[in-house]
DNA sequence: ACATTTAATCTAACAGTGTTCGGTTTGTGA
DNA sequence: TCACAAACCGAACACTGTTAGATTAAATGT
């Protein structure tokens, strides 16, 4: 839809407070009420904008149990479309969320986590460890606004030549923390779970036992 | 001061959108400008009412160069503090943030891993995986609301008897996960940067080396 | 081609928001 | 007691998401 592109297009350019009802409108050369036709309320054309943002995320990494590889792939295409639109993470941390997209592509990681060999328990928590990371990642480094930053610091170390540059290298700082998050927990998933090298097959129970379902 | 605790009730009573001026100026007996004589702007109120939150986050575990336990400590305290005020996490998620207290205590944290041994650049790095394994988990779980969602499962399926138990359950699978990640992150940091079992002593860099300071 | 229905848009307005202005009350120290 | 500063007040401004009802545009069936 038209209406989601332009809203997305807003708050990337002036934030999320700066996304209005009547603002959009007017970019699309019509009157505020008359969006209404269309989304029975602003949560809601929210909502569809996230879809939209979400729905690029590659699922696909889990051929041949190699549920490493579907994680990484996931987690990294999943953090790239957050980066792409820093100021909707901020709505997608605020929200209860109907998120139907989102949801789905959870089922998909859960089943290749399965079909790779962990137990559904342990696959749902490390589905959730991995949204953990992603979504603090963009929250902590691209919600935070960057350029503000580097006034401040520009006021404030008036000699640091460089400080116009300070947004690339936090942005690299950020990357690598994420790499380093991502390779770690993985390292340590397999070290604390030990399998056999070919897929399939059970796998010791998780330290406390009574799966939970979900 | 007592704005803030009356704010901070307030939110944690009727969300964060429920908090506003004239609301919060009502519940102290008083008119809604009168508050903008203690503050100049909503959002200073509120980064007050953070502050206060995170003012409890335990960083003394660095006794001893015990790095885990200084993070373990750290990661644990930090969760529960968001864990208490859950609509106050999407505020926390939402600003640029010249969030005074959190930075003192980030530095906490980074002296602690420097001295442990860690070269400043991957104890960066590390400092900011935990927050984002923090920050997320709160998002992903608390912010959620899962009163609604618990209304929604019981439409759907009207034979979960226990439907009104699926916000505990909830809980307990989110607590859990977010062990799993601590866990996993702290035993795969250990394995991808071996180091003597003494404190001190130099590490190995990291696989990208050029230390970018901070 | 015309009539009918459906969808999209309009204007006007409501209740609520954060915030500013200028004046009035209140408490404190000299 | 007087002065001064801090806290409070009522009124108002510009803005927000959203609703109601009338009106136009597009689509559809005959």
């Amino acid at each position: 839809m038209r209406i989601q592109e332009a809203a997305l297009v807003l708050v990337d350019r002036d934030g999320l407070e700066g996304l209005s009802m009547r603002k959009l409108a007017q970019e699309l050369g019509v009157q505020a009420p008359s969006l209404y036709s269309h989304y029975s309320t602003k949560e809601e054309l929210l909502n569809d904008v996230v879809d939209r943002i979400t729905e690029g995320i590659d699922v696909s990494g889990f051929k041949d149990g190699d549920w490493k590889r579907g994680l990484t792939v996931w987690a990294r295409s999943y953090r790239d479309a957050l980066a792409a639109h820093p100021n909707m993470v901020a709505f997608i941390a605020s929200g209860p969320g109907r998120r139907e997209e989102a949801l789905r592509r959870a089922d998909a990681i859960h089943g290749g986590l399965v079909s790779a060999g962990w137990p559904a328990r342990l696959a749902t928590m490390i589905g959730a460890s991995i949204r953990y990371l992603v979504v603090g990642a963009a929250i902590n480094s691209f919600a935070r606004g960057f350029d503000a930053d580097a006034r401040v610091y520009q006021d404030r170390y008036p000699n640091l030549s460089q400080a116009h540059r300070l947004p690339e290298l936090a942005a690299r700082i950020d990357r690598d923390s994420f790499e380093l998050a991502l390779n770690a927990f993985l390292t340590g998933l397999e070290a604390l779970y030990p399998r056999k090298r070919t897929d399939s097959g059970p796998v010791p129970p998780g330290p406390d036992g009574a799966d939970g379902g979900e």
